[in-house]
DNA sequence: CTATTTAGTTAGGAGTACAAACTAATGAGC
DNA sequence: GCTCATTAGTTTGTACTCCTAACTAAATAG
């Protein structure tokens, strides 16, 4: 008997996955460079100008450490990169009437323009993910809400808009196996496919409350081979 | 009828699953900070180390091209980082003796030692990968090669060693549904839990045998579905 | 009404990234 | 053999990224 050398299970499958995923975020990091690149923009700064798009229909306008906390980044870092898009007329900086050692940060007219622009740089995904299976799609995007979630729990990842800690999700609560999810911000039952990352009515919950609607989304899971 | 809003599909999943992972890219480029930061290196100058250290079982020295390539960055760039690792004594920058314009880039003892270090910046996703259930590992992890290959394809993403663009890579070939592939190299079969991003035996197959391995694999798949 | 905490900026240092221009050494054609 | 184009890598110059540490200035606590 010769031995299997895939026996000795070099590297384990969560270890190849990390490999995977940092792939991923090469092809990520050079193509961000490559996107705001034609716009005139870093990658830092059309981040922090999606960002601010972003928050303008739910606050109007933003703080720095907003901005900061948003893209991982620190203050310092954060006022340069806002200042450069100041320097090119995208934003507008404003002394926050209610705390006057803060600032508002405001899109301008053009900045409003090229934020739109600046945001689809991960379209070039598109393409790759369209490869895959729907249920792989699914599978996938599920795989993705629980990492998301546990990074953030662990102060690895800021945290996000994403439905599943929002104080209006109510998981699992209709029959459904297309929607057992419900909005309580939009009264209407929804699926998982239609779990968002980044809702910009998003509130909250109490961290109680995260945790049984978690373990309740865990138990909601329409899996192919449970047929009753 | 009011109209559930969510009636609306207001974005398609796989837009949904871009913005996960840029997201999740987010969580990669600060941690790769991190984690290169207290090694005082940057996270250019880990990778190139990483590079270095997994290409020298396989041809010892490389060229400066290669780490440009190899990273997804451009020469001047790439001359840069290694500039700093031959400061910090990690790796020795010869004259290529074949080519005399050619640089031969070599790891130090020290070098080795940091290099190994430097390769496990991307476990800080282990404890995410972990919280997955094993079915959900395996088709993320199929799902993430499909995607690195396709991005590949379209020369978005450096080619990188993976089994099933190599010539040794037979897909399918063995019933056992635990173990349908073979490696011709090491002459055993193997999983695609087994299946590696980056094996140092790796030789591309010429792209018609890829193409064929291609689609051989993906038939390969054991659906939980289809029990026959 | 001082003392502490915040919000943000500045300063300084190492690095990242790029394009464009520049050395050298190779290799191909005549 | 000797140009001439090609290639490997470096230099130059500009604009940012990222950090820590030190610094204003305004807001709040006691």
């Amino acid at each position: 008997m010769t031995g299997n050398p895939f026996d000795q299970e070099s590297d384990a499958l969560p270890r190849k996955v990390g490999t995977g995923l940092s792939k991923l975020g090469q092809a990520l990091r050079s193509q961000a460079w490559k996107g705001a690149g034609n716009q005139g923009l870093t990658p830092t700064q059309g981040q922090a100008l999606a960002f601010l798009a972003s928050i303008e229909p739910k606050q109007g306008a933003a703080r720095l450490a907003e901005v900061a906390e948003a893209l991982g980044i620190t203050r310092p870092t954060a006022s340069e990169a806002v200042g450069a898009l100041v320097r090119k007329d995208l934003v507008a900086k404003e002394r926050d009437p209610d705390d006057s050692r803060a600032v508002a940060l405001r899109l301008t007219e053009e900045g409003r323009a090229q934020a739109g622009r600046a945001a689809l740089w991960p379209d070039f995904l598109l393409a790759a993910v369209d490869d895959l299976e729907a249920m792989e799609q699914q599978v996938f995007y599920r795989a993705l809400i629980k990492m998301i979630r546990s990074l953030q729990q662990r102060g690895q990842i800021p945290v996000s808009q994403m439905c599943v800690t929002c104080r209006f999700f109510q998981p699992g609560v209709h029959d459904d196996a297309e929607r057992p999810h419900h909005c309580a911000f939009v009264d209407a039952p929804f699926g998982e496919r239609d779990l968002r990352l980044d809702c910009s009515d998003h509130v909250a919950a109490e961290p109680p409350l995260q945790e049984t609607n978690w373990s309740r989304f865990l138990e909601s899971v329409v899996r192919p081979q449970n047929d009753p």
